[in-house]
DNA sequence: TTTCCCTTATGATTCAAATCATAAGTGGTG
DNA sequence: CACCACTTATGATTTGAATCATAAGGGAAA
């Protein structure tokens, strides 16, 4: 939780609900608010010109999104979509910045999030401009599962269809599949029922 | 300047010289200081294992580097190497801190470019992974530019070689130059005596 | 239960950028 | 001046991922 709840509601946050697919903001529109999952999974997508879409991230309960626009003083750079039925709270920028002044330690948790943030996408730009499909894929699973951290004894179910993989790194479905085919081949990861897992 | 120099000596930021092509740190060094570029260019870029480098940033006077380590407490995600001879501001993790604690408007500050760099990353990310050359050599000028900002009556005078242009967008020199070629062709830039020019 | 859409899967073909080779222009330095 | 390293330049060839086509499996909903 980036922003407590109470403090949220005490400076005005509203809450609203989308539904699957459902945008919360648009590409270059201009940045007015501050966003915090409270239930549910958003992604921050853009797509080009021939229509494929390209995953900047993915947000969970407790996590914020669209706060580096309001830093940075630009446009959204991205779409920001339900991938599910979805809760979030939405609160003005004035009062998110009213609120970063009165607590340091949750200014400073913004500068550990852009941060790691940051970290991410350098790692995606190095594998992307200079390493085959199947290395960019198991740097990303691998990743993700360091994400998702404590539970780490045994094995990764990795929690992405091959599309999303795809979108996530740039690269297409049938490219996905099959350099995932070929990492199970190599036993550096195993497929059960269509599910990837990471030994 | 993020960090005023008054503010960093009497903090005990000491002053380190690097010839060109030094390295200030190396990638996955664990991080242990915050750095500020007094003069000079630094960039950080790392090596894929074919030897191909991939420039993440590239900082000048006045510009600081290697914080997001400091902020997410990951090790330097990559090398900082100096393109020319350079002088920087070097201060210990915990004297940054401490700075920060007390000047809520350097922390702020932090927020903003910590933003505009995801936002450059983000835009690259985009490109790289479904435009052609011509498309992404044009976007990354054309951020660049709008980064000197200010002075923009008229032409922009590219500060960038074809491989240092290729580094930063993971193509290969004759992809740039072949790409560069076309896009003069085509009106949208200019070259003179093989210097680049946008309108 | 049938329908529909998404996901996984596989083979054939295309194509754009990488790679390889080679050379001319440029700038700094001993 | 001569030399060396870097940059720009161009053509030929290779190659790996995209594209195209097709189909089977699974899950949700009418």
């Amino acid at each position: 939780m980036i922003i407590p709840l109470e403090i949220l509601h005490k400076k005005g946050a509203v809450i609203i609900r989308i539904e699957k697919d459902g945008f919360i903001f648009h590409e270059d529109e201009s940045a007015h608010c501050y966003f915090q999952v409270i239930e549910g999974m958003v992604k921050m997508s853009s797509y080009s010109a021939n229509g494929q879409e390209f995953i900047q991230g993915i947000f969970h309960p407790g996590e914020c999104f669209g706060e580096p626009a309001l830093f940075g003083d630009f446009p959204y750079p991205n779409n920001a979509i339900a991938v599910e039925h979805s809760i979030i709270a939405r609160l003005p920028k004035q009062a998110f910045f009213e609120i970063l002044e009165h607590h340091f330690e949750i200014q400073q948790n913004f500068n550990r999030i852009l941060s790691r943030r940051l970290r991410y996408k350098s790692m995606l730009l190095k594998e992307i401009s200079s390493y085959n499909p199947e290395h960019i894929i198991v740097t990303l699973l691998r990743y993700h599962r360091e994400l998702e951290g404590a539970k780490k004894e045994g094995e990764y179910c990795v929690p992405f269809t091959r599309q999303q993989i795809a979108d996530m790194c740039g690269l297409r479905v049938e490219t996905v599949i099959r350099a995932v085919k070929k990492l199970e081949k190599e036993r550096r990861l195993y497929i059960r029922e269509h599910k990837i897992y990471m030994p």
